[in-house]
DNA sequence: TCCCGCTTGTGAAAACGTTCACCTGCCCGC
DNA sequence: GCGGGCAGGTGAACGTTTTCACAAGCGGGA
């Protein structure tokens, strides 16, 4: 869509999610413009950040003003691909996969969970949001959904995620902690929260080794 | 507790609770011996990223033999500081919080949720896994969590974020999609769905813009 | 005991991402 | 319509992370 197979670096996208939802408030707060700077918003973001990741995509900006919001906003939703609604396949109505179709948050950003997958005889059949929980071996008559989400048990997930692969998904959101394989073309992204305690528990173990208020370790 | 005061790579410290993970599997497996290579198991690591991140650190390997399995893993425990328990505070007793509390492989891990507080009537006095929540009025009185959890919806994030750092915590774990100001010292990590979601759909638009088998966009 | 194949640990090189610095363009006030 | 200040775009410098490549160490077999 923009050169000829240019790739874009991970974090530049993290942050034009960021700027996106910063984007959002400020055109719901009824600003007009805003500057790099301010898009920035928070320290770890310079503004010289802002304008390269920007420039990658186009020149949305103009000197001396700074972007127009309702036009940039418009732009990053065309580039992450939010001008459009995705179908997903859930698979697992578990305490995740509940939570995930409880979200507005995610109809809101046009993300439809088309179809949810379960394998346990007491969620089959039950209504979750507005969906009815199908058995896990109906995974494969599904048809037309361009995403799927993994919310299932770790010893199911590469399994699942064959299904899901079978049933022609081009992007699988993984919630069990496990690297998964699939084929080329396919994107994969996880979501673990496991890592995040763990790295969280390695920084508070760097900075004071013990216990606040406590003798020895 | 390395060398005076060196800083280590997120990413480094991410491969490290992968590597800890693969780890624990292989010795469940009764594996003695593991090299690097086994180790990275999946394509997107090299076999010299693995010695290189576990370089910093120290030197676990024998050479023409690998890692023993059982002694590299306690070092990386200890590393990462899982050789120990942490106190957890969680706020917001929803799906996602319900999801944590209801997740055994935190505590397996070594995190303890010692206390959970809402703001709803309906929720507060209400058991949840094995605590009662509380009122968010009582998280000031709470004391010796070392790490805290944010559930709650976006507008509640700042103000939670900050009862959490006066009652003491030096770490959050923050799941609502907004950038949080902390003062310096204080750990954040943040977790967000949103932006997975925006990524894959980033990838996927531009891989192949229009929907499989069907007509126009 | 000595050699060979295997695998680590690690400097050096390469790739990648971020920041700097400056030029350009634009608006506004005079 | 002219000048000053503001702010975006961008090549180059910089710093960090990853990869490369190889010497060094180890075990096992002859
Ligand atoms: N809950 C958390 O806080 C949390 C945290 C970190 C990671 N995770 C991971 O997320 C995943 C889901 O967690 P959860 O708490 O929702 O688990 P859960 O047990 O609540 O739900 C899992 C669901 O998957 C279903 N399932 C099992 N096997 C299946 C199969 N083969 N096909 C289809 N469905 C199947 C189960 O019936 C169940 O409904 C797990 O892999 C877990 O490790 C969860
Ligand atoms: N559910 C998801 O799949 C999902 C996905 C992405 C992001 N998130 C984010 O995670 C957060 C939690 O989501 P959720 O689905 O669990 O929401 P939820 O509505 O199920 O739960 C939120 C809980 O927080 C409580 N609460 C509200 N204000 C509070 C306050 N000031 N102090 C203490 N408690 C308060 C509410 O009573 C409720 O119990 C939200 O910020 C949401 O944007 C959720």
């Amino acid at each position: 869509m923009t050169d000829p197979m240019k790739r874009f670096s991970e974090s530049t996208i993290r942050r034009l999610s960021h700027y996106y939802r910063v984007l959002e408030e400020v055109h719901a707060e009824g600003q007009r413009m805003i500057s790099s700077h301010l898009l920035a918003e928070r320290e770890d973001i310079t503004s010289a950040q802002v304008r390269k990741d920007l420039s990658y995509f186009g020149s949305f900006g103009r000197r001396g003003l700074g972007y127009n919001v309702e036009h940039l906003r418009t732009e990053i939703r065309a580039i992450l691909g939010l001008d459009r609604r995705w179908r997903v396949a859930l698979v697992g109505a578990g305490h995740i996969g509940a939570a995930l179709l409880a979200y507005r948050g995610f109809r809101d950003q046009g993300f439809d969970v088309v179809a949810v997958f379960d394998s346990s005889p007491e969620r089959i059949g039950k209504t979750l949001g507005d969906v009815v929980v199908q058995d896990i071996a109906k995974l494969p008559e599904c048809e037309g959904a361009e995403m799927g989400v993994i919310a299932t048990p770790v010893r199911a997930a590469q399994e699942v995620a064959d299904m899901l692969v079978a049933a022609g998904v081009r992007g699988i959101l993984n919630f069990a902690p496990r690297k998964l394989r699939v084929p080329e073309g396919i994107t994969l992204r996880n979501v673990d929260m496991t890592m995040e305690f763990e790295s969280l528990s390695f920084v508070l173990s760097q900075t004071r080794g013990k216990p606040r208020r406590r003798a020895g370790e």
